[in-house]
DNA sequence: ATAAATATTTAGACAAAACTAAAAAATAGT
DNA sequence: ACTATTTTTTAGTTTTGTCTAAATATTTAT
């Protein structure tokens, strides 16, 4: 498979095939930032490798060759991406353009010894669930601040406005991805939040909660 | 630059513009498993580009951007091979292929934090020296072990033949890649050699001696 | 139900990187 | 010095993946 086939993939899963409903030829356009009519081109060809189900004016579906593959692409990036965070130190918001190189790497070797050398982890650093070899994966348990059970750890990992002034925010009150934090009373009257992050208690407001995603541990 | 201009980079600078030789058409597409026209169809670009000296008929070399450009692929593709040993474990004659895709990842960010991750490594697994961000490099050290100074410790990092009755002979007399070899002494006679591996003490022919490459330790 | 707007596909071109076949230059052998 | 051989280049195609412009299908709005 090309590079360019296994981009496409990786897009129509994204965009809803993981639910299993149909693509707009449109919307893979926008997403890939290319032409619709190079989105026809290249989906003829995926259907003709048995990729895709696909019928003109109809819109595009994975099949189960086309998921695997997807989700072979989508294993091998978070996979990288981990291991561009915790051994080489990067932060969340600076591994994806390397990963978008290294998830085409191939070699099923390599991948699946990366996997037991990061210690088979079952998500990545922004919080989404990395399949197994076999495509199998747990559902994610990223959601807002503002939707997390009371006295339950998470981990802060990522943002929904990522605006400068946001970040900036974030920044000057020490709050950083990757933080351990445990919502321990929600104010009912302006939904702010009285949390601990890393161990300090903090007052934050509703505006802000609902800005910040957390991964909730699980087994 | 394009994947295929850093293999055709690489491939010339191999092939002798290391020591400023001009390269032949033939030989750039023996080494790239290609046809001499393709060849030069890409030499035109390389010197559109201004990475090549060229003049029909009279062979390539390498201008001095072109010299870096190839000394910073051969930087990746070692420093990914010393990667794919320490860390995960793959051995000396598996991370050709890997490491071939491996050195086209773009980042220098990447790399540099690669580099530093693996503690500054001046030589990769088969002895072969690691370019610097730079591009300096210390001189090999690697040498057959009929041409190691006496008492002087190296590692085993490669054979010269390496064909299966060899492979075979070294696993069944317990010689490995990575091995501490010392030579205690050498038999004028018949060229025989009295090293010790590991520790251990041993005496092989002349015949296996100039088939091991061994690299000294360098400071 | 039909016109207008939107989405999708077709047709024809282009660039990169390869190829084959044929021509031209360089080298070697006598 | 002049063939014969080898090497290199040119010319013309092919494939992959893209594009633009035009044609066709679908959806939306009245």
């Amino acid at each position: 498979m090309t590079r360019s086939e296994e981009n496409y993939l990786k897009a129509i899963y994204h965009l809803g095939s993981s639910q299993n409903k149909a693509v707009a030829t449109n919307a893979i356009a926008r997403q890939m930032d290319t032409k619709p009519s190079s989105v026809t081109d290249m989906i003829k060809r995926l259907s003709e490798k048995g990729l895709v189900n696909y019928r003109k004016y109809q819109g595009v579906t994975l099949t189960q060759n086309g998921r695997n593959a997807a989700l072979g692409i989508i294993r091998k990036h978070r996979l990288w991406e981990v291991f561009l965070v915790e051994k080489l130190n990067f932060s969340w918001d600076e591994v994806h353009e390397m990963a978008e190189q290294l998830e085409h790497i191939k070699s099923e070797q390599l991948i699946d010894r990366l996997d037991e050398h990061l210690g088979f982890p079952k998500f990545d650093p922004h919080g989404d669930p990395i399949p197994s070899k076999s495509g199998v994966f747990k559902k994610s348990n990223k959601r807002l601040l503002t939707e997390v059970p009371l006295d339950t750890e998470g981990i802060c990992v990522g943002v929904k406005d990522s605006s400068a002034a946001f970040l900036k925010f974030l920044d000057k009150n020490n709050i950083a991805l990757g933080d351990k934090i445990v919502v321990r009373e929600r104010e009912e009257f302006d939904g702010s939040l009285f949390i601990e992050i890393d161990e300090n208690k903090m007052h934050i407001s509703n505006q802000i909660a609902s800005n910040l995603y957390i991964q909730l541990e699980v087994l």
